[in-house]
DNA sequence: AGTCGTAACTG
DNA sequence: CAGTTACGACT
């Protein structure tokens, strides 16, 4: 009997979790059709996708990131 | 000014992405929540991560696989 | 004078790096190769690396995993 | 019989995959050592993958994309 | 930090 | 369309 609920009980978690990643794939299907319109204006989408990683960062990190890799770039030549 | 409209329009893209990506993300909290949950009633959520992607293979696809798998852990012993 | 030598040290382990990731991307395309002569001979590579992470696996945690995930798809009807 | 020399056969395979994996293994702990070691010399190890990333780009797709990137960021006032 | 699975890109 | 490589998530 208790083998029976909680049978139900797993059925109901995995169902919860194949509900919500349809939904999430639908997004990720959403996310991707935009890159696909911005490249169709000419956009180049990899570069946007590094816009939006740093757009993510906090100010604070970005300016410390750039900072540290020009110093990096300068040291090993890669102007 | 088609510069200026340009920038409008990256800008535009970028901020749909953006938006999408924090939904994405939403959705992604709520999975984990799930398993957490799951995971405090007792259930391995690994065991759980491998069913569902089994129930996300065609029932076909899923017997082959399955069948596959047995013949050759047969032949190396890892019965 | 000190961010001369810090330049040449950075430099170093830049490249030191770079030559142990040309030495592991030998070996990456090493094992495609057995990958694709195994493919040659009928072999379905997907199941072939299902089996290296099985082997990989101490054998005890192996039956746990193997038993946990029978009485999951039991439960699941997904036999 | 035949299913003898298979069963062989793959287990050849498997272990020359195993091999091979072993000895990547091996060379991605040295990687990781270096890192280790750059890191205790003050150096972030972060950057420096980006810098890595960057040295296998070709100088001229190196060139667009920074400019392509400064260009992006402008327009987004990522300065 | 390391492993694993997923997702974009390329041939 | 499949394979490879990069990225992000989970452990």
């Amino acid at each position: 009997m208790s083998d029976i609920i909680q049978a139900d009980q797993l059925r109901l978690f995995i169902e919860r979790i194949e509900r919500l990643e349809e939904e999430k794939k639908g997004i990720s299907d959403d996310i991707r059709d935009v890159y696909s319109e911005s490249k169709g204006q000419g956009y180049d989408t990899t570069i946007m996708r590094a816009v939006v990683r740093l757009r993510r960062m906090e100010k604070g990190d970005r300016d410390e990131m750039d900072a540290l890799l020009e110093t990096y770039r300068d040291a090993l030549g890669l102007a």
